[in-house]
RNA sequence: UGGGGAGUCGUCCAAUGGCAGGACGGCAGACUCUGGAUCUGCUUAUAGGGGUUCGAAUCCUCUCUCCCCAGCCA
């Protein structure tokens, strides 16, 4: 139940460094997020990394927006991740910092490295860039403005910034080596012209530096410890060493870890992004997205998130974790604190044809079987009701013990009924009506003969009952791995055109009335469902967060094979 | 075919020269007023070859496979 501290390769380095006094004892994490997009349960991972760290050793860890490209970030992301990351439960303090407040010191430092020849102003166009670096295998060829004097680099850099050129017809560039086997290192573009407006400097700058230009200087100048960062920038870290070697700064140490993939779903910005204004899903939180508030929204709590970053581990190898443990985490902590209901997702009725007409009574229900303290609350019973429409058969198969003609049942803390009969629609067969009979000393649901029943069924009392529409969702992708396609196929093929179906004409218990948006609950025998904010007054909404274990479902699929 | 990484149960993570272990999943059973929860048991793995060693997932060596890099994105 409670997970063990988690011990990885990361913690076991930091440890390490404590031991050798690398960094006077310090360790100071930072989550460095780009405003471009909501974070998602990959971006979990990482704040809980390095969060979770900075707590357990002691130290800090900063929020760092990497806002250095004005034409993709807004103030919306800022504001959502903001908020994704509290929700989580973690806290930056007055932490809270900009790649963007960095511009004029990112500056400076340019001016220094050009000083040192170390940078130049280069004015190939972006295809000629292209062709310069070469290819993988093939060296490339050095800039013809690569050994521009230092005084014209100073004077063309000053006027870049001044605004005196074009977006894209000059870039400042690293002078490092055309030739290295690492791309990166082949005089990396350090600033572009953009006349961009900025969501913070506003129009104060028309030169943006490159991410690994900034970001590098960033972490040195907040004396970051350990930059913990994904894979894919472990061949740029030596471009960052030899930025912070050139400026004589203070080098974090940098560690890289494998990125979160979660089987079916997607895990990429720009798949997400491509979702959302594409309109396969109603926005950033629906609740079928892997975004941390699209998981909210479906009634996850951050509890369980935190618990699924923990238990995954981090390691350096690609992986794609299976979405089960996922919903175990949740199945896990919802079945501690959610509160017991019954809820119809799919009616039938049912009449009890020796109850008596027009009396109701009020029948005692435990809240959480799990959790005694959270006592029990009174359910009406009356003379109709309505019953899950699957928990009826007339020819019922193999191993199905649930209601069907003749059988009887328990229904949950009422009585025991027998059904006597079923109705069917004239034109078209359909079963729309049960009769039963109840055994009135059965009351509260157990029999004082000590006869058994093989199923307890919930119910609501018809007149009693809340209308409500509940929404059901599925994986958002049939494929496992969407992101593996062939040729010139496109993810959004793998879409599940199941991930969703509404239902309208739900009944739960009237005690739902006044539940709060975003509250909790387990429908029993069914799965959890939390209310969703489109709830009102007037309709009740939930979404059901996910299901219980369904041990019949899998009987049932493996004797259709 | 340059550079950088990674290969352990179906999946994820451990084992840091000394009995390959845990979790999830799956299967079987017990229990149960949720076919839930809980409990018990079972299942299956060191990419391949050679070498070092009393002993190798771990060290050496060759091979194979997979991932990342040729944005004025991050």
């Amino acid at each position: 139940m409670a997970p063990e501290k988690p011990s990885d390769f990361i913690r076991e380095i930091i440890t390490g460094d404590l031991e050798t006094n690398k960094y006077e004892g310090r360790v100071h994490t930072r989550f460095p997020p780009e405003p471009n997009g909501y974070l998602h349960i990959g971006h979990a991972k990482s704040i809980c990394l390095n969060f979770g760290i900075a707590g357990e050793f002691g130290g800090l860890c900063n929020l760092r927006f990497d806002d250095t490209n004005p034409t993709k970030e807004e103030v919306e992301y800022v504001e959502s991740i903001k908020e994704d990351v509290r929700w989580l439960g973690f806290d930056w303090g007055d932490r809270l910092f900009y790649a963007s407040d960095y511009f004029a010191q990112l500056y400076r430092f340019a001016v220094e490295l050009i000083q040192k020849g170390k940078a130049y102003v280069c004015d190939l166009t972006a295809d000629q860039i292209r062709e310069y670096r070469g290819t993988l295998t093939t060296p490339g060829k050095e800039s013809p403005y690569r050994n521009r004097p230092v005084e014209e680099n100073l004077d063309l850099f000053a006027r870049m910034k001044a605004g005196e050129f074009p977006d894209g017809s000059r870039t400042l560039r690293a002078k490092v080596d055309m030739a290295s086997g690492n791309i990166n290192m082949r005089d990396p573009v350090m600033y572009r012209i953009l006349h961009a407006e900025h969501h913070r400097t506003g129009d104060q700058w028309c030169i943006y530096p490159m991410y690994d230009w900034a970001h590098g200087q960033c972490d040195s100048i907040e004396c970051i410890t350990h930059s913990i960062c994904t894979l894919e920038f472990e061949d740029h870290r030596p471009l960052y060493d030899w930025f912070l070697d050139e400026l004589r700064a203070y080098h974090p140490r940098q560690i890289e870890f494998a990125r979160l993939n979660l089987s079916h779903t997607v895990l990429s910005k720009r798949k997400l992004i491509q979702l959302v204004r594409e309109g396969h899903v109603r926005g950033w939180d629906d609740p079928r997205m892997p975004t941390i508030s699209g998981f909210r929204r479906r009634g996850y709590t951050p509890e369980a998130i935190r618990n699924f970053c923990d238990r995954i581990g981090v390691a350096k190898r690609d992986s794609v974790v299976d979405i089960a443990l996922l919903e175990h985490c949740l199945r896990e902590d919802l079945n501690r604190r959610a509160p017991r209901v019954m809820a119809v997702l799919r009616p039938l009725r049912v009449i009890i044809d020796n109850y008596p007409e027009g009396v109701v009574e009020e029948l005692e229900a435990t809240n959480n079987p799990e959790d005694p303290g959270m006592g029990t609350r009174k359910v009406p019973f009356s003379r109709v009701l309505y019953i899950e429409r699957e928990d009826f058969r007339e020819t019922p198969p193999k191993e199905f013990y649930r209601l069907a003609p003749g059988r009887e049942v328990r229904l949950r803390y009422a009585y025991f009924i027998t059904c006597t009969g079923a109705v069917r629609d004239e034109k078209t067969g359909e079963v729309v009506e049960l009769r039963c009979t109840y055994d009135p000393a059965t009351r509260g649901g157990d029999s004082p003969d000590g006869r058994k029943v093989k199923a307890t069924l919930h119910w609501v009392s018809a007149p009693h009952a809340l209308q409500a529409e509940v929404r059901l969702y599925d994986h958002l992708f049939v494929k496992e791995d969407p992101g593996a396609m062939g040729e010139g196929e496109d993810f959004k093929s793998s879409l599940n055109p199941k991930s969703i179906e509404t239902l309208t004409s739900c009944f739960v218990e009237p005690g739902l009335k006044a539940a709060a948006a975003g509250s909790r609950h387990q429908f029993e025998r069914q799965g959890y469902f939390c209310v969703d904010p489109d709830s009102s007054g007037e309709t009740l909404v939930f979404n059901r967060t996910v299901t219980l274990r369904d041990t019949w479902a899998k009987i049932e699929k493996a004797q259709k094979r």
